[in-house]
DNA sequence: TCTTGATTTGACCAATCGGTCAAAGAGACG
DNA sequence: CGTCTCTTTGACCGATTGGTCAAATCAAGA
């Protein structure tokens, strides 16, 4: 029959270099439209209209509005835990964390549509992420935060809730992704991410600085 | 004419017992539908439903969905502010800063929805609400950052830049509202709100001892 | 009771939504 | 040139969107 049989799969590797560019097009402009306006109010005509596309020939490349959508986010938790696992056990505990936080950071400079992308599915109530949340992102944390309560225990930074130390980490880098208007709309014409970097560093030091009094935790 | 002149106006005060009640619970269902779809996501359906009245009877007492969120925008910011506002500059500096941020987390813990109302706002590049954010929301916080200069130049606490320790208190605590099923997600069944405060209360309690080894903030 | 104004609703509208389809175009190869 | 596959698009579909309107209902006073 006159079966349109080469229409891509949802997934599966693209075929021709064509294929490649224009899904690569249509992922960056789901990725700015989906960031921006969550997937409700995000439309198929402003995506392909942003691809620079037609939406017919847009829905050529991806079956539906949800595809789109799902492949953004699959490779979203990937990249956006990569820097945690880049924590070394081994290395200086300190020297290992303040690392992290500048990685953080970067990457919310860097890939704002992405952690805004982010921000939007958790603030909707996670409905096609939580399974990845309460499996892989929650094994994650619980085995980083082991490494940091050794850490510790060791002596070598100060006592704290290593799962609540990770959620500050991310809430304090984060914030100048998500909350980037609010923030430039305070600083004006200052750039939010010089004057974060030395806060940061400054705020991480006082908190996991070990000395001085000892424990206060169960004060 | 047929003239329906008894129309309520957008803003101005309801002059019936019922009036005031129905507009109420249009305004608490757009609250919890805006605040988890977003003001493109959300429907005047969805909020009719949720507030349990029809459409029609909906548009009664709001001439549009425009107008439900920008009358809960309106009240938003005043109220998000209120706790900055609390805060005493005759006071003990650190006991002021730490009632603060405890303030601001239970704000997070009472309100998430208002809290997600203003995270969507802002993460959609606050359409609607740049002008107070330059405006209102700059000035209060450059007002007290000048409060918290002072303190740190009176000794009273550490040195640390005062705008970026507001944003680092605002993100801190917005978080657990925000992020919330993220945070349930890794914590389980424990409850988010126990850890935080005394988190919040041991992180910024580091943050801002001034003592031991004199200023680093230049080094 | 009748009247008057406030409230509620079913029916409806134009615009937009996600998505389909058949047909037209484009490129590669013989 | 013809042909085969990949790509693109205009026209279209049913559902949903924000919003309107005239008529119905309700509440309370005269």
């Amino acid at each position: 029959m006159t079966e349109t049989s080469a229409q891509p799969e949802g997934t599966p590797a693209p075929r021709t270099r064509i294929q490649r560019r224009k899904r690569e097009a249509i992922l960056e402009a789901g990725l700015t439209v989906f960031s921006q306006e969550g997937f409700r109010g995000a439309t198929l005509d402003r995506i392909a209209a942003e691809a620079g596309l037609s939406k017919p020939n847009l829905l050529y490349y991806f079956p539906s509005k949800e595809a789109i959508h799902t492949e953004l986010l699959t490779g979203l938790l990937h990249t956006w835990l990569d820097p945690l696992r880049a924590l070394d056990p081994a290395g200086d505990p300190l020297a290992e964390l303040l690392g992290y936080v500048r990685r953080k950071l970067l990457l919310a400079r860097d890939y704002p549509r992405e952690s805004r992308l982010f921000a939007n599915e958790i603030l909707q109530g996670a409905p096609r992420m939580r399974p990845a949340l309460e499996g892989e992102l929650r094994a994650l944390v619980e085995e980083y935060a082991t490494v940091i309560k050794g850490w510790i225990d060791a002596g070598h930074i100060a006592p704290i809730d290593p799962v609540h130390l990770i959620f500050s980490i991310w809430a304090l880098t984060q914030h100048f992704a998500d909350f980037e208007v609010q923030v430039r709309a305070v600083l004006g014409s200052e750039d939010p991410f010089e004057g974060a970097e030395a806060h940061l560093d400054t705020v991480f030091r006082r908190i996991l600085r070990p000395d001085a009094d000892g424990p206060r935790t169960s004060a």
